[in-house]
DNA sequence: CGCCCACTTGATAACGTTCAATATACGTGG
DNA sequence: CCACGTATATTGAACGTTATCAAGTGGGCG
């Protein structure tokens, strides 16, 4: 965990790390197959986690439902919203293998604590999250179904590019049915608008895997329906 | 400002507390008039605000459109989401007189280097304020006009009820328009619908005045119409 | 092979938007 | 104080989109 150490709070001097050798070798990288529970709600809380690769499911539970809010890709933050209570508020779920750096709660206080750089990184997370939250508040206010289903394949396209996957073929790892709670339609929509898309020609659609051939078609798609841009 | 520390940061110790009297003394109350500027979206990020009586607008840019996503109430801390950027990501508006603490960069990055208290403090707010965009985005994605209203009624009301106004008539401050672009709206739906609730003796309507006379039946709307709980 | 599940596709209905006409409130100037 | 104009709110009718219901397809697996 040296690099990740470095990269986030380079400014722990050699001295304080060796000090804080024991708490900090708690960070750790793990492996977490498809479907696997990484948090769930209601557990104690014991840390949040960087998502390295892969991709989760975040679930936010209301009364007794649990309604998928949001996807957790590289770089994300999760369990941040944990941080006020006790428990776990919300449940991560990998939607693929995942890997995620889990930094256990006491951890997480001394970094606070010891490392201005780390505090930064962290605010800085916290901030683009909520700027992403923000963001899926105004697809959901104002998008049509049709910029929706755009509006996601575009930001799952972009994480694979972003992992480094040249190609833009892409199994989608979620069901018509999870891509529909995401977006808060029914499945058949979701359905019927790749089915569209996939007549236009901008996306191949074979199952769960999907091919974007026209990236900037989707783009359009986003903005002309009412959609904030993607 | 004495108390405000004492609240959130009583672990600041008499000593430190005057050897950062110059840099805490920073942090001032400020009135905003009903529709003053708070922070505009692209101004330097210039500290947080924690909102202390009142109400405030905030609206989140996107490309050139700025779309109201949030509606800041007594208890909530506002700006975070840019504590990652050098600017403001969004606009705050006053919808009413306002009370706000200003808690400047300088002072901000002073209290969470000396202040564990102060830290968990702010994670708490911010880690509520995920948790509400979260529920903001189940309501979007599940719930209908109907139980949209009920919840944004339920809302303010509550907030009117935390500020101590035993009287549960409220004048919105926000117009139908306002509310319509807050729930995803027209504002023709959230007019047809407030009538409706008038029609049921839910509540009483006049113009911007609406006294909740039913908080039970609009709490039971909004969990019946798919929509998650208030 | 047959069952189950996820997905597709079609028909219909419900809901909300859109357009349009009217009404009410609010502020300004006579 | 009233008349006027503007902004905001209500109400109605037609339309469009999406949800809902239902039937059918195809792939994976025992």
């Amino acid at each position: 965990m040296i690099e990740l150490l470095d990269s986030i709070c380079g400014d722990i001097t050699k001295r304080e790390r060796e000090h804080f050798a024991r708490t900090l070798s708690k960070i750790q990288l793990t492996t977490f197959l498809p479907s696997a529970n990484i948090f769930a709600s209601g557990a104690p809380f014991n840390g949040i986690y960087l998502i390295k690769c892969g991709m989760a499911k975040s679930f936010t539970r209301i009364d007794d439902q649990e309604i998928f809010t949001m996807i957790a890709l590289p770089g994300d933050v999760m369990g941040c919203e944990s941080l006020h209570s006790g428990i776990y508020e919300s449940t991560l779920t990998s939607a693929v293998e995942t890997e995620a750096i889990w930094i256990p709660t006491e951890c997480l206080a001394l970094l606070l604590r010891v490392s201005p750089q780390f505090r930064s990184y962290l605010n800085g997370k916290i901030s683009r999250a909520i700027a992403e939250n923000d963001f899926m508040i105004c697809v959901l206010a104002k998008a049509k179904a049709e910029a929706r289903v755009a509006y996601l394949l575009l930001k799952l396209f972009k994480a694979t590019q972003d992992a480094g996957g040249g190609n833009n073929r892409k199994c989608l790892s979620l069901s018509r049915v999870e891509m529909a709670d995401y977006l808060g339609l029914q499945f058949e929509t979701v359905s019927r608008k790749l089915r569209l898309f996939s007549k236009l020609g901008h996306v191949r659609v074979s199952g769960k895997t999907i091919q974007v051939r026209n990236p900037a078609a989707l783009k359009q798609i986003c903005h002309s329906l009412a959609a904030p841009g993607c």
